[in-house]
DNA sequence: CTTAACCTTGACGTAGGCGTTAAGCCGCGC
DNA sequence: GCGCGGCTTAACGCCTACGTCAAGGTTAAG
């Protein structure tokens, strides 16, 4: 039962707030990465400010970590169980369950940081070549100038 | 006319040696990625050292930055008018066509580096929220394990 | 009650990046 | 000189991540 007074975005803003197309909206669904909206009466699709979110984090998922849809699913899902750990906090004292959950909601998060983390060096390594390489070119464009300097265009 | 002392790799090894498969190599040929490499007389490739290095190179573009191998031929090509550049210092006085060409390849590589710039920016700020969560964790499986020490797990 | 804008579910299409045969040469050790 | 592993081209296949209709239902405004 999602706060009626949240859920109000129909799939078309969505669409628009996030970048994304509504097609791709339903796709994301369909895959698994976005929990199924709640629906007005005839059927329209009504997401929330959460969805939106959650959207948005996808899209940067891919975009810096460029990993397919299927591992990203695996890792919005180990995020979900985290809501609902924080949700139901202390529903009754099944405490052992809680701590597996726990445990591998820390497993994916650190299987992401590592990625990350391993990513971020190597693009800095780039990064610091392709600085390098700009001072490089600034070099030889000064040769370059210098060259035509001491050689004119048009020699009388 | 490659240094017939250092085109010794056949595609098989190459393939082994950067991890990717012999069809790859060939469709990257294909694609323009990969100049066609000098064959022996039946018609086998031959690839140098060099060439090992640009597959490195191309699939560090891949997984680093994600993008489209039609956009990873432009970097490379860019990259391969530098090489002709340094290579004829000054065969003639054509000057204005070198400028012309060290220009395209400034620019190239200044949008590699923004690129490059802008995702390493993005990932840090990943990196750090990711670490956050970790130390969330941490605190919320402290906390779990307190209540069990107060609520024993099998009470007399 | 009509109409325009928005939405629904299929279902087929597509571009990129290779995988996978198939059918047949090449090279080299014995 | 033959056999086997490595290589060749050609062609079709496949998966991902959507794009693009098509045919029709829904909503809100007037």
């Amino acid at each position: 039962m999602p706060d009626p007074d949240e859920a109000y975005l129909q799939i078309g803003e969505v669409a628009e707030r996030t970048g994304v197309t509504q097609r791709t909206l339903r796709f994301y669904e369909e895959k698994g990465l976005l929990r199924p909206p709640t629906r007005m009466d005839g059927g329209f699709r009504l997401y929330s400010e959460q969805d939106v979110k959650r959207v948005e984090h996808i899209r940067r998922l891919q975009d810096l970590l460029g990993v397919a849809l299927a591992e990203i699913k695996e890792m919005v899902d180990a995020e979900e169980v985290l809501r609902e750990l924080r949700a139901q906090y202390r529903p009754d004292s099944a405490i052992d369950e809680k701590r597996r959950q726990l445990e591998r909601a820390i497993d994916v998060v650190q299987g992401q940081y590592s990625i990350v983390k391993q990513k971020t060096e190597q693009m800095e390594e780039m990064k610091a070549q392709l600085k390098e390489r700009l001072k490089t070119f600034d070099r030889w464009m000064k040769e370059l100038n210098e060259l035509e300097a001491k050689e004119p265009v048009a020699p009388a």
